[in-house]
RNA sequence: GGGAGCAUAGCUCAGUUGGUUUAGAGCAUCUGCCUUACAAGCAGAGGGUCCGCGGUUCGAACCCGUGUGCUCCCA
């Protein structure tokens, strides 16, 4: 069979991911295995795949194709979030655009629209996750608004209204005036500003100081008729809504205002003076004007002091009938005009630059306003104790821990109960029915309200249009702390065997900024739903960011798009580069230099296949080694004892790749065993380089090149069938992180019947450390010889004949094929003397000399092993001195000393050959 | 304002209970190679005041204090 020069990664992929599905590998039904579940933070309808979701599917691939691989039943649920606020937002756009405006449309006829949006952007994702080769039961496709699920988030909230941990109340809550709905206080974003701070005189009033016709409703600085008090705001534009002006009554400055009154200006109202610690007398003039309807500290002030509430603003910004003046204009163009009015009549008396925080919307990106307003709350304290318990004790573990554990418990020891009333159409609407007079009653239907209704009040009704259900929906967030449950029905079926096999889940992987969205609130729905936590670990994945280290975004156009990427460089290449850029719970500066390395590394592993196929029809059988037994390990030492051969120069000749196959085995063992510790700690990103490297380097570059027959020569059996068996199990490590190419080549390797996807890993052996450094020790010795040979000018071509100078000449002798080949020596000597007039080259006890036809700088040798020498006895130095304090040999552990002393006498056995070398030159 | 985290090679990061041959990797850089798997490659090299200062210790990149700089969360 003919391959390709490189890999092309389009045609497998499509035809891997086929196959897989058709297999039913991703399908996953409760059997006797353990589950391995994972569930995928449902992405929102609204859109594509980003990179951050692109990082977050992979990592969450990674782990479940491991535990598959690794005798799970692994279980990955796919699913979509119908993400209230966003969708609405975009449909109401999309209409928009046709000409057709939400208003007209009936609540039904809206539905269908966003339904349709809903199968086309669900679609786009799906084929996404499908092209990144997401292992995902698709059999388990669930979203936030299917039957089922509408159905559990209402019965959810009947019952926590049942428990008393529903209610519904007149609070303030943040509002977003371009959406027109409530949000809770995580949608909020809170943004830096430079705003400003306006001093602003009310005229002082007595208290029987009603005012007069004639009273003027504008001062002038040169007017002393009038006396004042100054307060300083930043929202003047809320002055209609003013109440009362707040001083601390400790304030020696304001004590004799006990009992006056102050009036509005511009709208004249007459209000109180009111006197509270709250004020700092620091801040500002130590005068507060207070407001009620628009500020949260101002409506604590108010329920305290009775004072009234005057909403100045409509549900869209604009100033509403009660602020009295500038009605209908948006809140920031009313405030420009007041501003200008309050200068002109000599309000305004000052205004100076300070730095703020201003609310965002999360969604629409508006500035929120606090509004007192009628909404539907969860009371959260009682549901976040266990939650909070949970990660406490350590049943659930946070990745990485050190990093959230704190913010996590700050929040739930702090919160604050949960407004989940949205005044959209997109999500599930409240099952709440109310009569003419506002009296409500809880129930999942209509006929099941009017029962209630009866109960409740005593009323019989008679006319089905007496009672109307809430209009508003449910946040988005209510419906997804649910969904580890409700994904496997655990909440509309609660005894189900799916929910009783895979729940709680094994693993949650997410974005470390809906710890609060999500994650705890999930925690605290699985801990009082199920007294069970929804899963064991959470993994933090970091934010993706450009390679300048900014966020991505739209307006700075940055945001790669992924199907592009897995075209230009295919999907293995795609989740290489974003995998070995992402270290555990750090933001990753993407970059697609990493995506060219991951696609160089395709085809390292495709020439690799290139190379061993080449050898797959000349092997050779005339070897006395031909018989892999399973002692093929054992010394021939030991073999010739046991009478098994016969000679030892008969074997000789294939000793070195002995040696070669040995080194590696152990190799691959010692990386296994790193391997699956990572795992356990989640540091997939130095899993990913681990096995990198021991591919590249150890397999490619070393091991390849050690077992490679000459031009035209015939290879081992024994060692061909070695080196396909190092490829599988390489490919088979891989393959979590790369799946396409290392199952293609695993099939291109050899015809068989089963695949990769599903093969299980083996047991890992202990690595034989001697070997390994035998292994070590050839390296370094070809490493300094190339080094040599580079230094001097040595054309690669060029043969050499080496001088080996060694006490333990044999290790040499047995290593002698593959050091011939890796310098390109044309022979290689054993001797006890010094060769005069070659490069001479020390590595640890033993000397190696170079003969050749060049003429040789004995300057630079010497320089060279002058500033080796240098380091070494420096080196030895610090090691004296170590063992020379009395009071280290007497503290330090018996190792540590044992240790130091080895290190003397290996830098003194260094020495010794670089001196000897020196000598000799 | 309160809290958390980080600072190690040009860049991105490892570095285990303080002792692992006077600090490691990848990328980038430099040198030499079109060597019959691979130039999307091969071989080799250079590169560090472990942020500053002080302390604990026989011994500190690691522990403590402090300063500086950056990031995030909360009010």
């Amino acid at each position: 069979m003919e391959l390709s020069k490189n890999y092309i990664p389009s045609v497998t992929e499509a035809r891997w991911y086929k196959h897989w599905t058709e297999k039913g590998y991703f399908k996953s039904r409760p059997d006797e295995r353990p589950p391995y579940t994972v569930v995928i933070p449902p992405p929102n309808v609204t859109g594509v795949l980003h990179m951050g979701h692109t990082l977050n599917e992979t990592v969450q691939d990674i782990l479940v194709r491991k535990a598959r691989m690794s005798g799970f039943n692994a279980c990955w649920v796919p699913g979509s979030d119908h993400a209230s606020i966003a969708t609405e937002a975009k449909v109401v756009q999309m209409l928009k655009e046709k000409g057709i405006d939400k208003n007209e449309l009936s609540r039904e006829e809206f539905l269908k629209y966003a339904f349709e949006w809903k199968d086309k952007y669900g679609d786009i994702i799906y084929n996404q996750i499908e092209k990144l080769g997401c292992s995902v039961d698709w059999e388990r496709v669930t979203f936030t608004m299917d039957d089922h699920y509408y159905k559990s988030v209402i019965k959810v909230f009947i019952d926590l209204y049942n428990k008393g941990l529903i209610y519904r109340g007149a609070r303030m809550i943040n509002w977003d005036p371009a959406a027109k709905t409530a949000l809770s206080d995580e949608e909020v974003e809170f943004k830096d500003i430079i705003g400003k701070l306006y001093y602003l005189n009310y005229i002082l009033v007595d208290d029987e100081g009603q005012l007069k016709e004639s009273t003027p409703n504008s001062v002038n600085s040169q007017n002393a008729a009038f006396n004042f008090i100054t307060i300083a705001t930043q929202r003047p534009e809320t002055i209609m809504g003013d109440t009362a002006i707040c001083v601390n009554p400790n304030d020696e400055r304001y004590k004799h205002l006990k009992g006056k009154f102050a009036i509005v200006p511009l709208i004249n109202r007459r209000i109180p003076i009111i006197f509270d610690e709250y004020v700092d007398p620091v801040f500002g003039t130590g005068a507060l004007k207070v407001t009620p309807a628009h500020d949260i500290n101002d409506y604590n002030l108010g329920l305290k002091h009775h004072l009234e509430v005057v909403d100045t603003l409509n549900p869209d910004g604009t100033l509403s009938a009660a602020a009295q003046i500038y009605i209908g204009e948006d809140r920031f163009v009313a405030r420009k005009k007041i501003i200008a009015e309050l200068q002109e009549k000599g309000f305004l008396i000052n205004e100076e630059e300070y730095a703020s925080r201003l609310g965002h919307s999360q969604r629409s990106g508006a500035v929120v306003e606090p509004r007192i307003s009628t909404q539907w709350f969860v009371k959260m304290k009682e549901l976040a104790r266990p939650a909070l318990n949970a990660v406490v004790d350590g049943e659930i573990r946070i990745h990485p821990g050190d990093k959230f554990l704190a913010t996590y418990k700050y929040w739930l020891e702090n919160v604050k109960d949960w407004c989940i009333s949205r005044q959209l159409w997109w999500g599930q609407q409240i099952p709440a029915w109310y009569d003419e007079k506002g009296n409500y009653v809880v129930a999942e239907t209509y006929e099941a309200a009017i029962e209630k209704y009866k109960e409740k009040f005593g009323q019989q009704l008679t006319d089905n249009d007496q009672l109307k259900q809430d209009a508003d929906v449910l946040d988005t967030w209510f419906s997804s702390w649910l969904w580890p449950m409700e994904v496997f029905k655990g909440i509309s079926d609660p005894e189900n065997h799916d929910i009783n096999y895979y729940y709680p889940t094994s693993v949650l992987v997410t974005g470390q900024d809906i710890i609060f969205f999500w994650v705890a609130r999930m925690i605290m729905a699985g801990m009082h739903y199920r007294n069970e936590k929804p899963f064991s670990d959470v993994y933090f994945t970091g934010m993706v960011r450009d390679k300048l280290g900014r966020k991505m975004s739209k307006s700075l156009g940055n945001s790669p798009d992924l199907l592009q990427l897995i075209d230009k460089y295919g999907a293995d290449a795609v989740r290489f580069g974003i995998m070995i850029s992402s270290p555990a719970g750090n933001d990753l500066l993407f970059d697609e230099a990493s995506l060219e390395q991951g696609r160089n590394f395709n085809n390292k592993l495709w020439n690799a296949l290139k190379l061993v196929k080449m050898w797959e029809g000349r092997t050779s059988t005339d070897n006395t080694t031909q018989e892999v037994d399973d002692n093929w390990r054992l010394t021939d030492e030991t073999k010739l004892q046991t009478g098994e051969i016969e000679d030892l120069a008969e074997v000789e000749k294939s000793r070195s790749h002995h040696i070669a196959i040995d080194w590696f085995e152990n190799r691959l063992n010692e990386v296994r065993a790193e391997v699956e510790v990572m795992y356990s700690q989640f540091k997939l990103s130095e899993a990913l380089k681990s096995i990198y490297s021991l591919i590249w380097d150890d397999f490619c570059s070393w091991y390849l090149e050690w077992v490679k027959p000459g031009f035209e020569q015939r290879i081992e059996e024994e060692v061909y069938d070695k080196t396909v068996w190092f490829f599988e199990e390489l490919l088979q490590m891989l393959h979590p992180f790369m799946p396409f190419i290392s199952e293609e080549i695993y099939h291109l390797l050899r015809e068989r019947e089963d695949d990769l996807c599903v093969k299980q890993f083996p047991k890992i052996e202990a690595a034989d450390q001697n070997i390994l450094a035998a292994g070590e020790l050839l390296k370094q010795v070809i490493s300094a010889l190339r080094d040599a040979r580079n230094k001097n000018q040595l054309k690669p071509k060029e043969t050499i004949k080496l001088h080996v100078q060694s006490a333990n000449g044999s290790i040499y002798k047995n290593i002698e094929e593959i050091l011939a080949k890796q310098i390109n020596a044309e022979k290689i000597y054993h001797v006890n003397d010094a060769v005069p007039n070659a490069i001479v080259i020390a590595v640890e006890k033993d000397k190696f000399y170079i003969e050749c036809e060049n003429q040789i700088d004995t300057e630079s040798l010497k320089n060279e092993l002058l500033k080796d020498l240098q380091h070494q006895k420096n080196f030895l130095q610090t090691v004296i001195k170590k063992l020379g304090n009395e009071r280290f040999v007497a503290n330090a552990k018996a190792e540590i000393v044992e240790l130091e002393k080895k290190k003397q006498a290996d830098a003194e056995a260094r020495i010794k050959t670089i001196e000897e070398t020196l000598a000799s030159l």
